[in-house]
This record gives structure tokens, C-alpha cells and sequence, in this order.
DNA sequence: CAGTGGTCTAGACCACTGA
DNA sequence: CAGTGGTCTAGACCACTGA
């Protein structure tokens, strides 16, 4: 049952790990303390306690001083959402990305309410507007909001074929983000952007970053229905 | 700077990771060794070797045998997206929640085509379909699958008025989930039952949840544009 | 009070891999 | 080849908390 090439303690989690899913042991149950795990694999406490702690962080386990470790119940649900660079992400699916620009600029505000109301009050904001494309097909609108106070090296960027998220997620380190999944119908400019009629349907994903207390960019995107999807995940098996 | 109550390896990790989020250590920017860090914290190894492993799995650290640890390029983000029960999100926001089943059937494979894919082959199907309203409005259709040989205890439930989701997240412990969020345009079935016209724009949230090799359940949801919103998050309130 | 987990030490051997 | 990280040992002291 060991798998080679795996260390000790991740051959130790592993056999905690697999009892606990295929539910041999059940949420609530005690197992062994470190001292007997240290008894039964030979092996020194930290060791064990390297294992433990492991799939204590992954919140498989609840460990109790004085009580010992028990399987984790299983609580409110939050799932990992991938937020991959998009380029990277329709490159992975086989086909050919491209990024087309419609309009920038430099205003005081941004020019649509919820994007300002996001950004707060920040001194200078660069607007980009532009489509992403999957194999030559447009499937995607974004508007996008830069705090210049923030950001101010962005303003040497050439964004004409290049999406400005690209180069935020490289250059720019932020510290807390915010994304929000609706769904609407197409607006008059994203409809004609996207060459499709008024009203079809799309997947709108908003976010906002920000950098402690300063704000970074708010972006919107909104993906003709059927283009895109994201995907949340949670478990160990399926990761990745 | 050390907030007191951290230990020592926590003081440690505080500070690069600091010194990361803050953009005083860049992407690519080589850290100091392990052998140095020690010097300068005055610690053993293992205790230097702690902090940086966990900034490791956490991904803010790249780290490569005899070249060093090295900041992490920011390559795709995960966000944590919380998963409420339904029922309970539309309560909290002050709305009046009700459910009510439109039918319910027990077959040999789902009637839905991508629902019987992804459920695999197994014994037989409880089907449910039913709406969710939030203050009297049809807000989502639902159609829910659920493996009896996983479940049997369902079979003798009332989801007349009460939705699957919420006796499913109390009862079945399950081991792995994945949520797929798209947008559509409304199917037949779908707008009939809100009330709608076929065509309108939906968000649509499917989820499989599993248990080791068995599927426990699949279900597709779908809320009228506007009526409901995903949200995830990444920061420093994370830890939750 | 005593068992448990949380952390830390001061070493050790090794695999890996870039200079 | 030599520096680095990966792992492990055999101890230690402590805080916590349930019996």
C-alpha cells in the first residue's frame, strides 16, 4: 500500500488520509495520539506530528490538547476557485488567444457607477476597454478600472494587444481580492462589442483588488453564455 | 513588530510574507537560505524550515535545491468561494425563502444526458425537481439526481416543500465536490417553471459532490439573472 | 493532575542541481 | 563539487484542558 518515493510522513498522512475518506474512520472519531503513532510507525514524534499537522491545515482533522486528534466534522462548505490568467487558461484548452483593445483613457472617475462606488475615491483612474477572442470568436467584453496612484507604472504599458490583467498579475502585488459571478443579459455596448444581439446571455464576473487599504483595479467581464466557465473545487483527490 | 502570542516560526512567516505582500521582496527576488535565516533569527533549522514550507504550500515561495527560495511569480490565483445552504443565504439577506418540488421520480440512469455522465453508472436515480422563491418570486429551478446506493436513507424523505440540498449538506458526509458555474440561456422546462420566457439569462450553477469512487449527488440550479450572485474572496480575512 | 498537542533544539544524512 | 532544501532523530519544555 505504500506508494514509493513518498517520505514518511507523507506516507503516514496518506494512510490517515485514505481511512478517513473511505470512511473507515467516521467524522468525530478519535485516532491513535502522536505518542502511539510514533509506537506503531517507529519513528520519532515530529515526524508524526508533521503528518498530523498536515491534514489538520487541510481540515481533515481537529486536534485538542489533552484530547487528541479527531476526524474533522464536515463544516460550512468553501470551495478553491482557480482563477487562472485567461490567456493561459484558453492556450491550455487548445485554442488560440487574442486580446483586442477598444478604448483607453485617463479620467477623474470611472465613468460607471458600481465600478467607481468599487474603486472609491482614488485621485486618477486609466480605463481599458477591450475583447478577448478564442479562436478568432470574441467572447468576452471587459471593462477594466486602474487606481494610477497605485499602479502608476502602467501608464508606459502598451495594452493595444495585450490585456491589462496580464500585466497587473505579474507586476502588481495586491493583497486582498474580491470576485463576484452573476449573470445578465448583454448591454447595449457589450452586445455590439461582442457582435451579438442585445440581451444575450452572459456569465459577469466582477472583481476588485486591492493593496491594504488602497485599491488596485476593478475589473468587469462579461462571457457570451457557453464561452467560459469557472470551476470550485473541493477534496484532495481531484486538486489541480 | 512581533505581535505577541505568535511563535516563533509564526513570527517568522508574518515577516516575509510582509515583506512579499508589500512589494519590498519582488517576484522572482531570491530570499535568504535557510542557514542564513537561522543565523539572523537565531533559531535551529527546523524552525526556519517551518515558516518557509508553509509560505511554500500557501505559494508565496518557490523553492529549489542548492539555487535557494525565491518569491513566487503570481501564477494562477485561488480565491475561497463559500457555498451556503441556500434556504440560509436568502433568510440572512432578509428575504422570506420557500421551496416547492415540481416532481419527483426514481429512475435507472438520470433523464438528463450531462447529469447521467457525470453521476456515472450507478443502481438507481432519485430525481427531484422543484423552485426556489425568495419573498414569493421564483428565483431558481432545480434539478437534482442523487444515487440511491449511496443514499438509501433519502428514499424516505418529504422534499415536498423542503429542498434535498438542505437534508443532503446535514445528513451525507461526502469527500469531494466540484462546482461548474456557467451562464444559459433558459431551457423549455426551466423558464416554464419560473415563469419566465424561454431565453433568459440564467446563471447556472451545477455541482457534483462524491464520496471516495461514489457519487452522492448532482444538481443543476438555475437563478434568473439578477436574483443571485456568487461571491469569492482572497485576502488577509481568509483564514476564517 | 496527567495526557495531549505545540513548539523548539542541535544535530544528522541525503538528493538534488546550479555554479 | 558544494550549497541548498527535504527529511528525520531523540530529545526537551511548555500550555492547555479533560478526567
Amino acid at each position: 500500500m505504500k506508494p514509493r518515493g513518498l517520505s514518511l510522513y507523507e506516507t503516514i498522512r496518506a494512510e490517515i488520509e485514505g481511512r478517513i475518506l473511505s470512511g473507515a474512520l467516521k467524522p468525530g472519531e478519535k485516532i491513535p495520539s502522536e505518542l502511539e503513532l510514533m509506537a506503531h510507525y517507529g519513528c520519532a514524534r515530529m515526524t508524526v506530528s508533521k503528518a498530523l499537522s498536515a491534514l489538520n491545515t487541510a481540515g481533515l482533522l481537529e486536534r485538542r490538547k489533552r484530547a487528541g486528534s479527531f476526524v474533522a466534522r464536515p463544516r460550512a462548505v468553501s470551495m478553491v476557485l482557480d482563477v487562472p490568467d485567461l490567456g493561459l487558461e484558453i492556450a491550455a484548452r487548445g485554442q488560440s488567444y487574442a486580446y483586442r483593445r477598444i478604448a483607453q483613457s485617463i479620467m477623474a472617475r470611472a465613468d460607471d457607477a458600481h465600478a467607481a462606488q468599487q474603486m472609491g475615491d482614488v485621485g486618477s483612474v486609466l480605463t481599458i476597454e477591450g475583447v478577448h477572442y478564442a479562436d478568432g470568436q470574441a467572447i468576452a467584453h471587459e471593462a477594466r478600472y486602474v487606481n494610477l496612484a497605485a499602479v502608476p507604472d502602467i501608464a508606459s504599458q502598451d495594452f493595444t494587444d495585450t490585456a491589462p490583467g496580464s500585466w497587473l498579475i505579474k507586476h502588481i502585488p495586491w493583497t486582498e481580492a474580491e470576485t463576484r459571478i452573476t449573470a445578465a443579459a448583454a448591454p447595449r455596448a457589450a452586445a455590439q462589442a461582442l457582435g451579438v444581439a442585445r440581451g444575450a446571455p452572459c456569465l459577469v464576473i466582477e472583481r476588485r483588488t486591492w493593496r491594504g487599504n488602497d485599491s488596485v483595479t476593478f475589473v468587469r467581464q462579461m462571457f457570451l453564455a457557453g464561452t467560459y466557465e469557472l470551476i470550485a473545487r473541493f477534496g484532495s483527490a481531484r486538486a489541480g
